[in-house]
DNA sequence: TAAGAGTATTCATATGTTTGCATGTTTGTC
DNA sequence: GACAAACATGCAAACATATGAATACTCTTA
């Protein structure tokens, strides 16, 4: 499997909003360039580009028919990725318990700030 | 909640390294600054800037203790992003059916290149 | 109140990212 | 073979990020 240090590289070329967008529609199915350019408003070569990012990174791959290139998914990590994104979560987590230790000492639980 | 493009800016704060060591050691429990300067080997300001920009996220948070801050998780959707970034995949998705159709047209489902 | 521990901020610099624009490549059609 | 469609690449400008170094802040203790 991928290394903790190629995942965090993983995630910075999936952390766009374009390439976010990229990817959800590629969940749903095989893409050519074309397609993405109707639903994303950037230029040709802007797209190009952030399918080639996401290329390098191993994310996404493509078939070739005639003059069109067929995107499509590759990394599974990327639909669990996606999943958490749009996730309901609770506001914040429980506040630490009352007493937390570091190695430097222990600490009342209350705020002060 | 937080809205998609939030979350994304999340992903770009978590995404490098020394952020997320600092935040698979947050979620074991409380920690204050000069506990992340004895297993990151980095500079006390450059930990504190790194702390800050998970701050400025939303992602943690810290009680005062005199001199002390200890740094604790806020934000529920880290634990399950760490979790992600450590999980077994299989080398790849399937590769598409075999006729994908996207708007300009249908593609054979072999592999030209 | 002076000194020192623990942490944050500011600044300068180096490096990386994003985008637009122009151009290049490949494939299919006439 | 000329031309057009579909896509990629190269380059430069604008902008963002990362890091080290110096300095400032805040709280505690003597």
């Amino acid at each position: 499997m991928r290394s903790l240090g190629k995942r965090i590289e993983l995630l910075r070329a999936v952390a766009h909003p374009v390439r976010v967008r990229i990817l959800q529609e590629l969940c749903k199915g095989v893409k050519c360039v074309a397609d993405f350019e109707d639903f994303l408003e950037i230029s040709q070569p802007n797209v190009s580009q952030h399918l080639s990012v996401l290329r390098k990174e191993g994310v996404i791959d493509f078939y070739v028919d005639g003059r069109l290139k067929c995107y499509f998914l590759v990394d599974p990590i990327i639909p669990d990725l996606l999943d958490i994104l749009q996730r309901e979560y609770a506001e914040q987590l429980p506040a630490p318990s009352c007493c937390p230790v570091t190695k430097k000492g222990t600490y009342p639980g209350r705020r002060h700030r």
